[in-house]
Order: C-alpha cells, then sequence, then structure tokens
RNA sequence: GGCGAAGUGGCCGAGUGGUCAGGCAGAGGUCUGCAAAACCUUGUACAGCGGUUCGAAUCCGCUCUUCGCCUCCA
C-alpha cells in the first residue's frame, strides 16, 4: 500500500506523488518568536517532524523548511494594534531583533528535547525582505495587488478562488458576520495587506517601492516557501486556526503570482486543548514547555502528543501524561530486556509486526496506531522471553532493529534517536554501571546466602538513590527512576 | 450568523458495516523468599432519536452537546 496524506484542500486522504518522484518538498510555518514555546508548538513541530521521518524512512530526500517569524505582527486585529515583537521589546527592554534571537534559541532547545531534528533550511522573514517586496511587485504588475498611501493590499476579487481552503468563498456573505471594521482606503473589506506602511516611531521597517514599511503576514511564507522549494511546494504544514485567513491568502498571492498551484498537499494539524479549550498565547491557559519539562521527560511528552493522531485534538492532563509515562517505559523496558537476554531457539513472526507497522505510517501518518503496535510486539517478545525457549539470536537481533527503525528512528520516541542525558556522559555512565553491578552482585550472594534482610536493604537504599532494581529471570536488572 | 471538526468503556485514545484496537488505572491468577516486572484471565464502550440493512457504534436524517476558525495564534 502507497503512502496517503489527508489533504486538507480536498478534504480526503489521497495517494501521495510528489512533484519531482523520490523527492519531497515540505514548508511548515513556524513560530513567531515572541515567547516560549508551549504544549501546542511541540504537538505541531513533533507531528511534521514524524512525518519528515517517515518520508525519509520510505526512501524520500526531503526537503524541510521551517520558517521564523521575526518580523511583529499585530496584537489585535489586520491593521490596528501593536506588532508583537515590538511589545515584547518595550516589555523587556531589549530590542526587537534582540527578542527574536532569544525566543528563537528558546524554541530550538526545546525542539531539540523533544527530538524535533532541526529543519534543512530555517529562512527568518526579516533575511528575506527583498523576495517579499519582489513577490508583492509582481502581484501589483499583474493587477492583483494595488498602493494606497503607502500600503499595499491584496484584491481577493482578482482571485476567483480566494477561500477555497477554509470553504470561505463567498466574501459578500463573509462580511456580514465580521466583527472588523473595513477600512476604507480597501477597495474590498476582504482585501489583505501585503505591505504595510510604518507608522511612526516603528522599530522595524525597511525601504520599499512604496515607502519605508513592513511586510504583511501572509507573504513571507510564500515568498520562502517557493524560493526554496519551488513555485509548487509538496506539503505544506501548519494548525488548524492558520487555514483561514494565512493559508488562504498564501494560496492566493502565489497562485496569482504564478499561475501554478501553491501546494499539492495541505496538512493541518488539530489544537492542544486544556479542558477542552484550545491552549493559545492569548488566552493564558498555555504549557510551558520548559517548566514541563522539569516534571516530565521531554520524551514521555513526545510520547503522548504521538499517541493521539496528529488530525485529532491533544486534550492536556497530568493523569494523561502519566498513563503515557508508564506505557512507555514498558516499551523501553521489553527492549533493555532484549539486550540483557542470553538467546534460546523460539521466534516471532517480526515481518508480519513490520508490515502492520508500515500499513499505519502509510494511512496518514497514524502514530497512535503505530504506537499500538508497538506495544503488541513488546507483548510478544516478553511472552516468548517468559518462556524456556526463549528467542533466538536472529529474531532477538530482528527485534532490537524493529524498535530502532520504527520508534527510534522513525518516530523518536527511544534511542538511538533522541536524548539520553545519562547516555551522554558516558564516562560517569560506566563508573556508576560499575558501582551498581558491584553492589548487585554483593546482592545476589546475600540472596543466594537466604539473607534477605541484606539483600533488601540493598534493593532499598539503591532505589532511595533512585535505582530502581528488578529481578528477572536473567538475572537483577536495573534502571535510573528518572531514565524513563 | 457563516465555515469547519468532533462526541467511544473509570481515564487517555485508534478503528471498522458482521472476530480483538492499544495504553493507563482496577480485579483475579501464574511466576517469585518478598517486591517490582513480565505473562494469562477479566470490562460486552461507541451522545440521543429515527431510518437504510439479514446485520450499524460504523451509512443517511434530525436533535442535543462540545470545540476550532471568521482578530494575532502551532
Amino acid at each position: 500500500m502507497a503512502l496517503q496524506i489527508y489533504n486538507s484542500l480536498s478534504r480526503q486522504k489521497e495517494i501521495f506523488v510528489p512533484v519531482h518522484s523520490g523527492v519531497v518538498g515540505m514548508y511548515v510555518c513556524g513560530p513567531t518568536v515572541y515567547g516560549h514555546a508551549h504544549l501546542g508548538h511541540a504537538k505541531s513541530y513533533v507531528s511534521f517532524d514524524v512525518v519528515a521521518r517517515w518520508l525519509r524512512q520510505s526512501g524520500y530526500r526531503v526537503r524541510y523548511v521551517q520558517n521564523i517569524t521575526d518580523v511583529g505582527h499585530l496584537t489585535d486585529d489586520a491593521d490596528e494594534g501593536e506588532d508583537k515583537i515590538a511589545r515584547q521589546a518595550r516589555l523587556e527592554k531589549i530590542d526587537p531583533m534582540e527578542v527574536a534571537q532569544y525566543y528563537t534559541r528558546s524554541f530550538y532547545e526545546d525542539m531539540d528535547r523533544l527530538g524535533v531534528e532541526r529543519p534543512n533550511i530555517a529562512p527568518t522573514a526579516t533575511g528575506h525582505i527583498p523576495e517579499q517586496i519582489a513577490l508583492i511587485e509582481e502581484l501589483v504588475r499583474k493587477g492583483h495587488a494595488y498602493e494606497v498611501n503607502g500600503n499595499v493590499y491584496f484584491s481577493v476579487h482578482s482571485f476567483p478562488e480566494y477561500g477555497k481552503l477554509s470553504g470561505r468563498t463567498d466574501q459578500e456573505a463573509l462580511q456580514s458576520g465580521t466583527r472588523v471594521e473595513s477600512r476604507n482606503e480597501k477597495r474590498h473589506p476582504s482585501d489583505f495587506a501585503l505591505w504595510k506602511k510604518a507608522e511612526e516611531g516603528h522599530l522595524m521597517q525597511w525601504q520599499s517601492p512604496w515607502g519605508m514599511g513592513y511586510p504583511g503576514w501572509h507573504v513571507e511564507c510564500s515568498a520562502m516557501s517557493m524560493k526554496y522549494l519551488g513555485d509548487t511546494v509538496d506539503i505544506h504544514g501548519g494548525g488548524m486556526e492558520n487555514k483561514f485567513p494565512h493559508h488562504d491568502c498564501e494560496i492566493a498571492q502565489s497562485e496569482a503570482a504564478t499561475g501554478k498551484p501553491y501546494v499539492r498537499y495541505w496538512m493541518h494539524n488539530n489544537m492542544v486543548t486544556v479542558n477542552g479549550i484550545k491552549m493559545g498565547k492569548s488566552l493564558k491557559n498555555f504549557v510551558n514547555l520548559k517548566e514541563l519539562f522539569n516534571t516530565f521527560d521531554p520524551l514521555v511528552i513526545r510520547f503522548f502528543i504521538l499517541q493521539s493522531h496528529y488530525r485529532s485534538p491533544l486534550d492536556f492532563s497530568e493523569t494523561a501524561i502519566q498513563a503515557s509515562a508508564s506505557g512507555l517505559e514498558k516499551l523501553r523496558d521489553t527492549k533493555k530486556r532484549i539486550l540483557q537476554t542470553v538467546a534460546g531457539s523460539g521466534s516471532i513472526d517480526t515481518e508480519g509486526f513490520r508490515m502492520k507497522m508500515t500499513e499505519a505510517m502509510d494511512d496518514d501518518f497514524n502514530t497512535p496506531l503505530a504506537i499500538s503496535i508497538l506495544f503488541e510486539f513488546s507483548k510478544a517478545i516478553n511472552g516468548a522471553l517468559d518462556k524456556t525457549e526463549g528467542l533466538c539470536e536472529s529474531v532477538m537481533a530482528d527485534a532490537l532493529l524493529f524498535f530502532d527503525t520504527f520508534a527510534g528512528t522513525v518516530l523518536g520516541i527511544m534511542g538511538p534517536v533522541g536524548v539520553d542525558p545519562i547516555q551522554a556522559d558516558a564516562n560517569s555512565r560506566m563508573a556508576l554501571d560499575k558501582v551498581v553491578t558491584l553492589l548487585l552482585d554483593m546482592r545476589a550472594d546475600a540472596r543466594k546466602n537466604k539473607d534477605f534482610a541484606l539483600s533488601d536493604r540493598i534493593r532499598e537504599k539503591l532505589l532511595d538513590a533512585g535505582i530502581e532494581v528488578k529481578d528477572t529471570r536473567e538475572g537483577a536488572s536495573w534502571s535510573l527512576k528518572t531514565e524513563t
């Protein structure tokens, strides 16, 4: 079965066929960097990270572009309000570019800990002002945009398909429900700004054919996507809340400029909610990732995210994450057990699991189903190892490869890919290993002599030190409690 | 008001016109000096009301409820 992707534009799953065979161009809307990342960002970028990983695993060469929006857009509606980055700069008493740089670093720090691979290209809006101006000029030249008092607007009437992504195609009807007073200098209330004239004292502004100003929100993605991925990109991803107006505007300005389809497959990930309500910066109910990482292993968060489908909303609660943590530990224990077990003669159908796994991922990146297969696989392994025949060497090697491929390379919830702070410091790890092994040897002797008081004391003291001991058929095994 | 999504067992969460999702938690059991782990058994869930069908939680209609977007937002 071939890879199928749910295309938001057609509202159905479609067989994935890229523009150029074997190569995938992928653009994902990046963050606006004026605050620390929250769980919502994590869901989005973990989801698209897995998309990129699965495409690569499937043999595609992927170029993943994810922008950094470092030009402030407006806090309020499209025409009024304050620049968000400028406001943050004022609050922190630093330069806007300092705000952008600081939160950009913070963003990557968090994403790194979540095991999100860096995009191949991470263009910034401020670094692509000429490209944006060129696109706007092209639109003006083709009659799709017009200038009024130093502002340039896109004329939605010049692009009849405007709104095709969100289903908002009737512009006249749309206006009746709008809460925004339309600016009269626009020819039509739905027209959106491509370039905005800088007001007095505006901190970020650039020279343009229309005077000093700054780009509108929607242009940057079009300009940068087309610069690095060509006029037609294979996959464009982003959050659902950006379907309208952002993505509809991107489609309009890009297709009006090139006359070619802008995106083949639109992918939209759903929201993270708290008690059923969307998590958002403006709603003040967001869960800051850095704080969350104090309580939970980042990879547990990643696992928690991937246990629901990217198109489903994900409700945040500590108990749900706790449940995920227990589940992930079980999977990791299974892998550890394989590593610690001597080969026997039994066997399981690893190929069957591999096929089911591929099918799940090919079906619009069904990570929750993929994870359930991981659990079934784990159960099969444990069941076999509980028996005296155990598993033969080649099956054990294959099982490890299975974990490394699907839990590691594809889902990124288990080593070798991923962050393991203990593993990172090999020297102290080795020293710890020697000490614990020594204690466990002593404990084994005590048990042999039926000195259970001593044996239990060693186990308890180790637990106090954060080291959990489990007696298995293969002997005692230990793990750090924090190392989930 | 317009556009869109969704309601699954104690919790989280897949999926499907007619055998089982899976995880967490709970109960019983095997194993074990004990503990933990693992494994086995156990829950007959799909908002409500109609309709289509031999058969629907899965298709259709209506109702109720929730959420997102229509203003910045992953």
